[in-house]
DNA sequence: CGCCCGATTGAGAGGGTTCAAAGCGAGTGG
DNA sequence: CCACTCGCTTTGAACCCTCTCAATCGGGCG
């Protein structure tokens, strides 16, 4: 069975069985963190390259008035900060959200194998990308789009990610982010994404009861 | 007189002389380019790497519905689509917003240049991921923060970008971009928009003449 | 069993939208 | 040189989506 981060760059890039073997090795050193906790803090210089296996973490940033707003869910498969090595200093925190497994990878490790690694580099550099397209998306969901299509957009865009890695059964997955996360995520209030959710509920798009969101009209 | 991304690079990386040489001799098929006219539309596979020398460009994306949403200003310096040849097609357009001046190279150039010259590689690598930091300062923005705060952060931004490629005096600049594609980037009407320029106008923070803008309170 | 955090509900206020019309400035053609 | 046109800016009024404040509910955990 394959580590999540390995599903997700068989997407963007050919990867051989020894890419594949590197990749999982590189990721050895594995930490457990609790829910809520952070990962890295803004300003932090952090040494290491961070890789979510298992759980919900999210990039954030703090603002003066003590209002957070989130600008990227992490889920298993993702890097939180792959490039902070070139920018020296994080500009953004980034906290678990459930209790997670995290790797811990040397960024030297990482300088060997895109050096050596020709396909790993490209597969690396693809998921740089495509996260920064997804930064793009949520530009246009807060700008363009009512409360509840951005709610709908992003819910269907978990749902994508998660199938991507295999986290995903039947439309349904494991959905740990607080209605509150939520909407310091689309920039709501949490009481209106309470509002939403129901409205969502009521017309039957989806199924979210305790940790498990189900969508079953995927199309809108 | 150094051209503008070679003036923007060097903030992020140290060139030698011969770096500074190359690039400028990289940007070497200029063509001009009318206002409102599309550098590249979205789903196209552009040969050429598209950089801005001259005017106002942005990156957008159209609605089903018909509306625009603006995700990012580009000024004399910024690429348009430096990574678009890993991710195949374009998930987004670029159009000019004044008359450009913009040269097109060939993805061959770039190749050869980050492969010769690691500082240039490096460079291009700050450049984008500084890139990836306003996108996620966009999405604070716009989350978070009143109107008339969005519309105050976003010409701040501008003047820093500007003054940074030396395009910007005594505070201020040339600003040729539309209410209503100002309305388009920060996802307001434009009648807001033109309701909080005005006020940022009666309060004396900004004065706005024709295609001149000058900020007189930068800290807020 | 009690506590605590998150979810839920209600009511009132406000920022921003929509629709519609008028103003204004620059380029164009007669 | 003037009238015309076109596109952007400005203004007004009514409406509504979303916020804020506040209170209640509910479930998991010690």
């Amino acid at each position: 069975m394959a580590s999540p981060l390995v599903r997700k760059l068989e997407h963007g890039a050919a990867l051989s069985q020894d890419d594949r073997a590197r990749l999982e090795e590189a990721a050895r050193d594995v930490r457990g963190v609790g829910p809520r906790h952070d990962l890295i803090g803004e300003g932090d210089r952090p040494e290491e390259v961070h890789l979510i296996l298992e759980g919900f973490a999210c990039r954030y940033k703090m603002l003066p008035g003590g209002e957070r707003q989130i600008m990227a869910f992490l889920v298993p498969g993702d890097f939180c900060d792959l490039h902070v090595a070139i920018l020296g200093e994080m500009d953004h925190g980034i906290a678990t959200i459930s209790p997670c497994k995290v790797a811990y990878i040397p960024q030297r490790t990482i300088d060997e194998l895109t050096s050596k690694h020709p396909a790993i580099a490209r597969a690396l550099w693809w998921a740089t990308l495509v996260d920064e397209g997804t930064l793009r998306e949520w530009i246009v969901n807060m700008g363009r789009r009512s409360a509840d299509e951005q709610m709908a957009h992003l819910l269907c865009e978990l749902l994508l990610r998660l199938e991507s890695v295999g986290l995903a059964h039947e439309n349904g997955f494991d959905f740990p982010v607080t209605q509150e996360e939520l909407a310091d995520t689309l920039g709501l209030s949490n009481v209106h994404v309470n509002r939403v959710l129901q409205q969502l509920r009521e017309t039957g798009m989806i199924t979210l009861t305790g940790r498990r969101l189900t969508i079953h009209d995927v199309d809108r």
